[in-house]
DNA sequence: TTTTAGCACTCTAAGTGTTCGAGTGCTAAC
DNA sequence: GTTAGCACTCGAACACTTAGAGTGCTAAAA
């Protein structure tokens, strides 16, 4: 299917037209964007030939055109042109990023802040994936007369606590017996060794010592599996009732959708690389039938990582969106990268 | 103002209806529930009577009655039945806090799910205040090459942490040395001393060893500075969608209410010990002007140390909603004091 | 063959009028 | 003090009208 240039620029007219102000475009609005003269009945023939391609849609006989999701789609691949990230919105997402850049949690935390706050859509991350990561160290703190924090460093620059309590008084000599066990066993396995399994034989292979270990290991166990999947950091739902082309049911339906982690996930993961726009029924979720997502794999040390995307109504201005989500994808990937050469 | 017997159980029946249905209650429906019995017109009477005093309002000439905000306190005060908590929710929640009861911060996240997903309402819990406490050890992790973890222990049973990166490489000799000085000065002090300017102090009299330490100590200061600030955990804002009552604007200010922490966080604060029903305008907060908080104190270790809350519509059944949050509260409570005592 | 002016047509949004029923307030009788 | 009865009020639902925006079609012009 090859457009004329004058049927592409109708089409892009009217996306960007909708976009700009929500409503269904008019002929007449259309001639006064282009930049050739045509009449308006040229522009009607125009739009109904558009219309019988599926690119366009029309509410109800008279009313105005508005983009189908298959319009959107050419519009994305072949006529949209990207609004380049501000200098403002750079040091906006820099300043956000900056002080949490040593943590990977706080550091994806951050970025879905960041990315909510800047979009007004509802924005996730998340952490980088460890399930192929190794175990590099294995650290216990005390925290009180009987409590303790195991914490977890993987290979792929993760790091996971978690509080345990023993029933009896830790000293330092006992943490170091821990420590020195446990990272004689783990480290430089992979993190997705550690099983229920695995842990019950390494709790047998200590004898005696296992009683006292035993919170510890269900700890190590714990913080293990955490570590394996990528943490999803959400926020900014609420920006998504302020568009008025969602009904207070689509934004139900899209928080019950954001709200089961492994779906979400799910459709994350199975994105490529860079940047990728789905839309409407192109996520193949239901719930998100009427909204688009713009999702971005980042990538630490040249492997993929991790993801950040938005989602949001189809109606969105999809050059500036995608911009700004590249940029927030390459800087996460260069700061944890950055983080990790230093390790 | 002291009601007849009749009007008290004619009110208490308005409201529990209304409580019910969602919809105004005429005089008929009255009489149906009434444990004596008397026509619909004298019904009407005393409900004329119950508007005058501004306990009820109409929302049209010809429709039935709606309780005030006058009225719903007069129910809490004097009307009212608690509903006993059901063996089914003390499981529920018993279950949902057990998994994270050594860590005071993931408790209270815990917390605000396990009321959210019961009470179907907005939920927010605050971690213990530590704006008191002091300090009762700090501890260093290496993580990586060059970043290392702060971990900040309060006599309040908080433990904060904090990732930060040096630009040389970080031996166990330089941590020892990291907590040997930092336990020396801080310990016993409350959290609330260490300030920029101590910071400051501290480094100056660490002579060159500050230069090494610089970026621990701005650690140390960040960590201790949130732990001043108790941290709110915020649940089931999506709940509150459901709720026709609740128009897309109310929520949307609710949530604007919610996204303030210090504002939030004051509400919170100058409740007084045990249980407090905040009914509409009575929060003195324009945003929740149509909605009601019920907001409990829970105390550490006989100390008022924090509180949990849930937000939504006016109408709810408070009954219930007091008995269910009266014994979360004891529940925090008990579990952060038994974590204190074993210290 | 393509473009355009003109016009009939369609559909919505907004406004008006009508009816139905729920519920009230009042009055007069009990 | 209570109740039956009745007139009254108001909103929800529906039908109907109108204005305006926008279309599709046709026939003439380029």
């Amino acid at each position: 299917m090859q457009l004329s240039t004058r049927k592409q620029k109708i089409l892009k007219a009217v996306i960007d037209l909708y976009v700009a102000a929500g409503e269904p475009v008019g002929s007449k609005a259309i001639c006064d964007t282009l930049d050739f003269s045509v009449s308006s009945a040229t522009v009607r023939n125009e739009l109904s030939e558009l219309s019988e391609l599926g690119l366009l849609e029309q509410p109800h006989t008279s009313a105005g055109r508005v983009p189908s999701q298959k319009g959107y789609r050419l519009y994305i691949d072949t006529l949209m042109k990207r609004t380049p990230i501000s200098g403002e919105e750079q040091r906006y997402i820099d300043s956000m990023l900056l002080p949490s850049a040593y943590d990977p949690e706080r550091l994806m935390d951050g970025v879905a802040r960041a990315l909510a706050g800047m979009t007004r859509f509802a924005a996730v991350s998340t952490t980088p994936s460890s399930s192929t990561a190794d175990i590099r160290a294995v650290q216990f703190v005390q925290t009180s007369r009987r409590t303790a924090m195991v914490i977890l460093m993987t290979s792929a620059g993760t790091m996971k606590s978690r509080v345990f309590h023993c029933d009896y008084d830790i000293t330092p000599e006992i943490l170091r017996v821990f420590f020195r066990v446990l990272n004689e066993k783990l480290v430089g396995l992979p993190v997705s060794a550690v099983t229920p399994a695995f842990i019950q034989s390494l709790a047998a292979s200590l004898g005696e010592m296992s009683m006292l270990m035993s919170s510890a290991l269900m700890a190590v166990l714990d913080v293990a599996q955490s570590s394996m999947q990528a943490e999803i950091c959400l926020d900014g739902e609420m920006n998504l009732l302020y568009y008025r082309e969602l009904s207070q049911s689509d934004v139900c339906r899209i928080m019950n959708f954001l709200s089961r982690p492994q779906e979400l996930s799910r459709l994350l993961m199975q994105q490529m690389n860079s940047i990728r726009v789905l839309i409407g029924r192109e996520t193949n979720q239901p719930e998100l039938s009427e909204s688009s997502v713009v999702v971005s794999r980042y990538s630490v040390g040249g492997k993929d990582a991790g993801a950040i995307a938005i989602i949001g109504p189809t109606r969105m201005n999809y050059g500036k969106i995608i911009s700004n989500i590249e940029y927030l994808s390459g800087s996460v990937g260069r700061m944890l990268t950055e983080l990790m050469d230093t390790e």
